[in-house]
Order: structure tokens, then C-alpha cells, then sequence
DNA sequence: CTCTAATAGTAGCGAGTCGAAACTATTGCA
DNA sequence: TGCAATAGTTTCGACTCGCTACTATTAGAG
């Protein structure tokens, strides 16, 4: 009977915390899935807001993330908006019930939130560093936000993304890309 | 459109690593609920592995966790053991193809286990904080290592418990209690 | 300039999860 | 003795999720 390791109570910490996480999104008019797709949809920027991009960031599928986004959009959570340029593809934005949802904290916010800090800091850093990594292993997309990305240029007048070659609002650098590359 | 808080970054991240967790799992004979609850009854001590514990453990239902074990023992990764003293309650204890299972490390263990010592043990007590604090809030037991217990009496013969008057193992001391009690 | 391949998104199926409620069996307590 | 509490199971319905097949659109090779 060997003594479990480090990795393992870790990575059943985390379980747990998502099976917690997941138990009280259910509180709302959300299921855990949508609730996380309308949390990435609000911090994403608006090169991001397509369906593939919410399954590779929810590590779903396209298929599974269509459903998702469809069951936000009838209950009024985001809007669907066909692109000009390219027929195929959809962007949704998050409307102000979908905002207002996502501004009431959860019990799990809460105790988040009770920690001190400088804990409240590391244990960011050190899950980011998880999640990239595990997203580089699975040949996945990092997401980072678009400010700390190799494209982005930052200039006296505004910011600018050479890989997409379109300037950038203020707003847009603050956001999530699903393009992002580390430096 | 106000900054997301890191309250919710973190729970964020939390998700996407449950989900990243869940996918993985998945690349076996287990679903990830399966796998949480195996995991768990490998490391709890012969007072704790019943139905109802599970389902304490996982913050879900009886009746799921009943059809969690279930199909664990169909897999014959677990064994049931009726008790004598109360013909109501029953026991778990994982066979020898379960603990193989478990010793098999995934992708998101190897990921855990490169990130350098002192923040691995830095954010195993980050999460352990917030795991007992969010099962406090919403009532549930803490599940702590049995030695660590308010109850726990050590002793030069061995150890022993004092809220079930029962002496214990080497074994039991270092495994999961169902009555953890803080000190 | 056409025809094929790749891409974006959707629909439907089937296996499985999960919670709620109803149910059986056993135990405890008044 | 009998009623309430407890342990576990079963069943049902709503939902998730991956898979496959499909449409529509775009890109690219010849």
C-alpha cells in the first residue's frame, strides 16, 4: 500500500473543487458548462467569440459547444452575430442579462475571495501555469490575454496586432485571444 | 465593462483544469466520476468507504454515488463487503486491478508533477483551504487524514481513536477519516 | 476558372451523468 | 411494540458530451 503522491492529491483537490464549483452553478438558470462558456464569452476579445473557440477553450467539441451556445442564446445569456467576411463563421456577444449573471458571486467566489492576497496570487500563477502547460501538451491553444502576446504593439497611438493586422481598442488588449502566443 | 476579478480568474481556472482532468480520465476504462470515487476509497481508512461517504466525499447524492460504485464493481475495480453488525451498511474496498489503475499516472499528473516542490506544496495547501472552506459553508464533513484528527490518541503500543473506540492500524492513521474532526 | 479539399457550424444519436423521489431493509428509540 | 431514522437501491427525466453525418462557404491547386 503505497503512500499516494503529491500529484494525486492535487490533482483531486482540483476535482473536487470543480465537482463543488459545478454543484453551485447549478443555483442559477445555468448549467456548469454554459456558465463557464458565458464567463470566457465575457472575457474574450472579439476575434475570439466563435463557437470553435469556445470548445477549444472548454477542451470540448465543436459539436458540444454548439449546443451549449445555442441553449445561452435562447435564454437571452449572448447574441449571435453572422460575420460579413466570412459567411461560415459567428461571433456571440454577451448581453446585459448575461453580464448582470456573471456579476453575482457564488459561494465558491466567496471563499475564493476569503484568502489572503499574496495566496490568492500564487495559487493564480501556479493554475495558469497548469493550464497552459496541459493545453501544450494536448497540442491545445494557450488563450492568453492579447496585451502580453508576441503580436501585440503596443503604440503612442493605440495597440496594434501584427499577426491580424487590424489596431486594437483598449478594451480589446485587456481581453482573452484565442491567437495568443507567448513572447 | 468592468475587469473580471481574480476571484473568478481562479475559479475559472479551476474549471478549465476539472475539465481538462475529465477529459483525460476518460482515456481508460473509468469516467471521471468512476476514477474520483476509486481514488478516493484507495485512500480511506475501513470506517469510511461506504455509499454514503462517497457521495460526501464527491458533493453528490447517495443514489449517484450507489450507480458510481456499482458500475466500479462490475469493472471489478472494487469489492463489496456487507458489514455484520449493521446489515444496512457496506464497505469498499479496491482490488488489486483497481490499485493498478490508479498507479498509472495521466497527462495532468506528469503536469502537476513538474512544477517545482515548494509550489506544488504551496498549492496543495491553497486548494486543501479551499476545499474545507466551501464544504464548510455548505455543511458538509472536512475528510481529513485520520492522524490529524481531534479524536486520534497516539501511543507507544499504536494509535486509537477516540470518537469510535476502535485502535488502529499504522494504515488507518495515515488514510481518509469520514469523521475528521479539525483539532 | 473550375473542381476538390478544408473549414465553420449544426443536427441527431446513443451512452452515460446526475438529482429527486419513491422504495426496501434494518436499526434505534420511546 | 411501533414509529422514526438510517443505509442503500431503483427509477425517471433532464441534461451532457462525443461521434458521425450533413450543409454551406471559402481556399487553393491545376
Amino acid at each position: 500500500m503505497t503512500e499516494p503522491s503529491q500529484t494525486q492529491i492535487i490533482r483531486d483537490l482540483i476535482d473536487r473543487l470543480g465537482r463543488l464549483s459545478a454543484a453551485e452553478e447549478w443555483n442559477g438558470p445555468l448549467n456548469p458548462s454554459q456558465f463557464a462558456a458565458l464567463s470566457y464569452l465575457a472575457r474574450a476579445n472579439r476575434f475570439s467569440r466563435a463557437p470553435s473557440h469556445v470548445a477549444d477553450y472548454l477542451a470540448t467539441t465543436r459539436g458540444t459547444a454548439s449546443q451549449t451556445l445555442k441553449a445561452l442564446a435562447r435564454k437571452d445569456m449572448i447574441e449571435e452575430t453572422r460575420s460579413e467576411a466570412d459567411k461560415r463563421s459567428i461571433s456571440y456577444d454577451v448581453t446585459t442579462s448575461g453580464t448582470e449573471l456573471l456579476s453575482t458571486s457564488t459561494g465558491l467566489d466567496q471563499v475564493i475571495g476569503s484568502l489572503p492576497g499574496d495566496i490568492q496570487n500564487s495559487l493564480a500563477s501556479s493554475l495558469k501555469a497548469l493550464v497552459l502547460t496541459a493545453l501544450h501538451q494536448r497540442g491545445g491553444r494557450s488563450f492568453g490575454v492579447c496585451n502580453t502576446c508576441r503580436h501585440h504593439e503596443k503604440s503612442k497611438t493605440g495597440s496594434y496586432c501584427r499577426l491580424l493586422e487590424v489596431s486594437l481598442s483598449a478594451i480589446d488588449s485587456t481581453q482573452i485571444c484565442h491567437e495568443h502566443a507567448a513572447q
